[in-house]
Formats: structure tokens, sequence, C-alpha cells
DNA sequence: CTCCAATGGTCTGTTTCCAGACTTTTGGAG
DNA sequence: CTCCAAAAGTCTGGAAACAGACCATTGGAG
């Protein structure tokens, strides 16, 4: 098995080609809502910019989008690269499918993540002294999810979460959540989404964000404890 | 300021050019002491299938290290990269200068996701059941911090704190506590070594891994927190 | 002493990716 | 109606990275 710490420190410094991980990268922003349904990416020289990458490798990604049915392109003034993909509604079968896709090592991976970097979160932001605005956000962020049509669940449950990462101010952490809540996005979009399982979580959103208003890095690390644990409860008996 | 979880989703694919990333991580390796002193780097071809790149890309980055005085490189049978870097004493300024280099809002974004990533960490790793051989290695590491010699410190250090992190099984855990550390490694290594900071550090590595030991997630998050404070304030404390 | 296996060192052709200039389309402003 | 600005679309030369074959060196095994 070797030294265990190399294993972490050298894993490999590019995930692919550039090609292949601007699609994966644009399609979670698809898939995770941040860019809705009608909505357009930024313009080409732009995201081109902040991918870090050129703009052909970026036009390539967006043609392989595009002739996926992903987006529409328009040229033009005022044109762009507009979403146009509803989350399916999922069917039976789609859990266990995308669970094959990623293999039982990276599941567990990935919820251990997941519940580690989110507590982190609610734990770092819950002991730092919150602006007004920031509060206002929280709240606002929270009650788009409750207000939500199913359509939208996911979506907005996902801008929640990602929220609270957001609001510690750091953008490493931020990523990290983005990055774990990616990993287990096809997962839970293979899930249907029930009214029994929404109110629970709607009750655990809200135990998140009073703790975390209530400055109790204790009570909310736990929440958010319980919100995940439920979770991948969710998706074990999903699997079962 | 845009749609802020664009920023977090939309970051670049790559961090730069293959070679500098790979100078980058070599770096880290030999600075972490995760290869020690006297010790060899895997062999190249290896090292290349393990980082993702070509083995031209790799030569170069160590030939950038060889010339820089880091690594001594032999050829033939038990030939390879060794290691030939001893950490220098910190000197008076160091740490100043440490941190204009990267400048204050990379050192709080640094700061703040150690302290999640490693919180959620040990409380992920208190919630799991451990087994006989999980618990050895971590009162071991525990052990060899606390035995270390003064130049060995830091990297006994980060071992300990990485090994928290492995143990949960989480590979995307353990990168990203690596790279929370690494992120602030410049700082630490800037800061001597000294004797009440080490009985300080010595107490509190204690409590973590007892309540590790004890399963008390609670507790653990908690005294991984008082810890990294502390680091922090000691930080803060030398900048003032 | 000879051979061999493991390692670093070198070379070549190919693919990927890039930077930047230029072209075309489009819808609104004047 | 004309022009303009903002966007996508196209092209070219060059740099970076790769894959893979091959060479050179070294220390031990037999």
């Amino acid at each position: 098995m070797g030294e265990p710490q190399l294993v972490a420190l050298l894993r490999p410094v590019r995930a692919g080609n550039a090609f292949e991980e601007t699609v994966e990268r644009l399609l979670q922003a698809i898939k995770l809502g941040v860019v809705a349904p009608g909505d357009k990416l930024p313009a080409e020289r732009e995201l081109a910019t902040q991918l870090g990458i050129s703009r052909v490798t970026l036009r390539e990604a967006i043609r392989s989008l595009q002739e996926a049915g992903y987006l529409d392109v328009r040229r033009g003034r005022y044109g762009g690269a507009f979403v146009v993909y509803e989350p399916p509604l999922p069917a039976h079968g789609d859990l266990r499918r995308a669970v094959n896709a990623m293999g039982p090592y990276e599941l567990e991976d990935a919820l251990t993540f997941r519940m580690a970097v989110e507590c982190g979160a609610a734990q770092v932001l819950a002991a730092s002294v919150l602006t007004d605005e920031q509060r206002a956000t929280l709240r606002r962020r929270l009650a788009d999810v409750n207000d939500a049509a199913p359509a939208d669940y996911r979506r907005l449950d996902t801008a929640f979460h990602l929220a609270i990462a957001e609001l510690t101010g750091s953008a490493l952490l931020a990523a990290a959540c983005a990055d774990a809540r990616l990993r287990v996005t096809d997962l839970l979009n293979a899930i249907p989404v029930l009214g029994p399982n929404i109110d629970h979580a709607a009750a655990q959103h809200a135990a998140i964000v009073a703790a975390i208003l209530a400055g109790d890095p204790e009570a909310a690390r736990k929440a958010v404890k319980e919100h995940l644990d439920g979770t991948a409860a969710l998706l074990r008996a999903f699997l079962a």
C-alpha cells in the first residue's frame, strides 16, 4: 500500500484532458441548476478566462453539450449559450444505475467527504459573527427551499447548502462543498422528491439555520450531521 | 460580484501548466516531510503515472528541484531522486515575509478552510467504529510527535494531522486536509519551535486522540477547534 | 567477472491546447 | 435605415504535453 500520505499528496496533477473536464464542469453547473433553465452561460471569452482554458477548448465543450441537448447556442448580440435542460423525473432503477456508475468505494468516499466539509462549514459559520446581510441571505435561501416547486427543489436545496459554505467567506471551503455536492448530485437526482422526505428535510434545514443564527457551532454541526445522515440513509434505503 | 455560486463552480479547470503544478506538488511533499531527507521519490515512471503526467514533464520538474538544491538525482540501479533538504531554522521576519507572499485574504481563507476540514475529519473519525489497527496508528502518530526531535517536529506534526483524515478512509477528505495543511506550511515553518508551545500542542493532541478513541465526535471536534484556534492565535501573535 | 535488472537520460512524432487576429451574425440605438 | 456593439464562429502558427521506443549507468547476483 505504500506510505499512505504519499498517496494523498502525489495524487494526479490534472484530472483528465481539458475538454472533458470542461464538459463535466458545465454539465454540473447545469445539473445543479446554478445556471437555471432559460438562463445563459457567461460569454465565451469571459467563461474561458474564468475556467482558465482557451476559447477553442471551451467551444468544443459547449458544442458537445449543445449536441447532447443541454444548451441552445445563439449568435449575435444578446446571443449566448442558453440552458435548455429540465431535470428528468427520476424513474425506478435510476439510483442503482447511478451508484453502479461510480462504485461503492467512491460512494462512501463522497458521503464521508461531504459529511466532513459541510459539518465543518456550518460549525465555522456558526462560530463567526454574522452581518445582518449574511443573516438575511441565509434566511432567504431557507425560505426559497421551503417555497420551492418540486421541479426546483434540488436546485434550491443545493443553493441552500452551498450558501452556508459561501457565507464563511472562504473560497476554498466553498469549492470543497461544491465539489462534495457534485459527487452526490447524480444520486440525489435519481431519488424522487417525496412529501414526507421534504418535510423532514425542511425541519432539519430550519434547525441548521437556527443554530447558525444563534451562534451555536455545536448545535449547527450536529444539525448538519443529522441532516446528512438522513440523506445517506435515504440513499441506502433506495438501494436496499 | 455575479451569482456567487457560479464563482465556486466555474473556477479554473487547471491550476496552471503541468510543469509548475508538478514542481509545487513535489516541493510540498518535501517540505511537509512526507518524503524524509535521505529518502528517495518513487521511480520516474511510477511517479509520472501517479501524478497523471508524462515522464518528460515530471523529469523537467525534478531537474528544476535538483538545480534548486532540493534533490540529488542518481542513476543506475538503486538510483533515484533523493531528498537533500533540511528545513531551515526560522529567522525573525520570515513569517511576515511568508504572510506577505500570500496576502491577507488567502491567509484567512486557508485558516478557515483548515478549521472546517480538520474539524470535520475528526468528527467523522470519532463517529466511526475503529479497528484496533486504526487505534494503534493514531496512538503511534501521537507518540511520534511527542518524541520528536525539534528538527522533525513539523514533519511529524503534519503526519499526525493527516493521519486523522486518512483514517476516515476517504481519499477526498485526506486530499482536502493535505491541501489545507499545505496552504499554511510555509507559515508554520516560519514559526520557531518553542518549548511552551509544544507542550501546549501536545496536550491538545492528546485530547483529540482521546476524544476520537472514546468515540465522542462532539469532543473531538471541539478539541481540534481549540488546537487550530491556538495555532491561528500563535500566527497572529507573531504578526502583531 | 559477467550478466542482469532497475533506474535515470534521450529522442521522435503526435496530439492537445493555446493566444490572438479576423469574420459573421444579430438586435437595438440613433 | 444605418450603424454599432456584443456576441458566436473561424483560422493559423506555435507551444506544451504526451506516448513510447531506445540508450546509458549502476550495483548486486550468480
